[in-house]
DNA sequence: GCGGGATGTTGACCCGAATCAAGGTCGCCG
DNA sequence: CGGCGACCTTGATTCGGGTCAACATCCCGC
């Protein structure tokens, strides 16, 4: 029934109770990193370490939120589906990403793993209790819902008005200074996610994705022989189809 | 050089001192609506009251983020701009919404008046220091970001799925029914923006919007002599067509 | 009351992306 | 190691909405 493993093997567990989110290897990019020590043992407290497989479900639209979760590990991506079946994705979430938040009782979106998934899972209640106590974290989660309107409307602008060379440009700029602002390498830009999944960010179909990458490399733009890896070649070019 | 004038009239001036905050119009409905008596006069020493004409600039993407906005009557347009001129509509603010809300030290998106509008001016700085006082209104802050988000979602969903036929349909159940919250009637819709800001919003152009316009009225969903005036005829047919 | 600009509607045609269809590649399981 | 299924790419054709163009309507100022 469940649709997560809490992590069963008890050695873990004892593991996840001894170095709990003071030693977070996301901390400090993820909402936690405004805590200080005292107030990290009270977030440690109430949160349980949860495990998604790739393609499984963490929540769908109109589940009970019960919860809220910051990612450890792994790419999640969020969607909404139409009744006939048509999906766009929102959003796809990384490390320290947080997710769930949600002014009514219910999800307004759904949720999988495209990659096995660590989540840090956070009792919807026990939360807001916590934020009464500690502004500073509802200001962190102000500051991250403010952002995230900013990214959706820069997506709103590309589903209304960019055509799928300039969706692909921006999607892959976009990749790629994320990376770079997690440290990670900005320019071999890891792509998780399948062609299907891209498509339906960037309100394509996967065909017009799979041409238009491949118009982005005859163009000198990119290089890509593994479909999951895309090395940049120009830059400057991309940026400039990206409208940036 | 300034884009509003601050009320210039100082019998005005004195009217708004001596009837401020507490009798505001739009006060239940908006941020404000949270604040007790004491705190809403302590919200009322820092605004200052601001007309735009209609289609005039209330500030553009990349302008110094100093001020947020309640909007208490008229109509707002949210949008940005790529170089070329291409548009994206992201936003119809009514009374009651707040504006402004930045993470970053500049404006994400421009804000245009559609019809003449009165505004409620925060400077930023003094909102951010009462706000560390009044968690309770930072808290309303973050529901109203939160919904907004949701909001932004749809519309990521309309944008990149739906037909225009699809999307015009979605836009006057969406507007029909933020008149009914706001206690307006829901059955002959206002359309006080043009056919280009409805265009820019639903990702189209108005050839389309107007083409669109033209087959649900022949589909006997609609009926509007005044285009800036729409009978619902078939509120069910229109409500499948938004895929509710 | 009349002329002109802004706004909205309609028609003819075109084009970018969707659809339909066929292979190709890879990894996994028997 | 061979076959099957998932995923990706490419080609041929279609189609929804864009573009270009003409015209209607309204309003506003003179």
């Amino acid at each position: 029934m469940s649709r997560f493993t809490i992590l069963p093997d008890p050695r873990r567990q004892n593991e996840a109770r001894l170095t709990p989110c003071a030693a977070c290897e996301v901390r400090d990019l993820a909402i936690c990193g405004v805590l200080n020590g005292a107030e990290i043992e009270r977030v440690g407290a109430i949160v349980s370490n949860v495990r998604v497989e790739g393609g499984e479900v963490i929540f769908f639209e109109g589940d009970d939120a019960e919860h809220v979760f910051n990612i450890v590990a792994g790419v999640v991506r969020l969607f909404k589906l139409m009744p006939d079946g048509r999906r766009q994705v929102t959003g796809f979430l990384y490390p320290a990403d947080f997710l769930g938040l949600a002014l009514s009782a219910t999800y307004a979106y759904s949720a999988e793993a495209v990659t096995p998934v660590r989540l840090c899972r956070f009792p919807r209640g026990k939360l807001e209790r916590l934020l009464e106590e500690i502004p500073r974290l509802e200001k962190r989660l102000l500051g991250n819902a403010a952002n995230e309107l900013m990214v959706a409307q820069d997506q709103m602008l590309l589903l209304g008005r960019k055509t799928a060379k300039e969706r692909l440009a921006s999607f892959l700029m976009h990749l790629s200074s994320r990376a770079e602002r997690r440290g990670e390498t900005a320019d071999p830009i890891a792509l998780p996610m399948s062609r299907t999944d891209i498509a339906d960010y960037l309100g394509l179909t996967i065909e017009t994705v799979s041409r238009t990458f491949t118009r982005l490399r005859k163009d000198g733009l990119i290089d890509h022989a593994d479909p999951h890896v895309v090395h940049v070649l120009d830059r400057g070019g991309l940026e400039e189809l990206a409208g940036l």
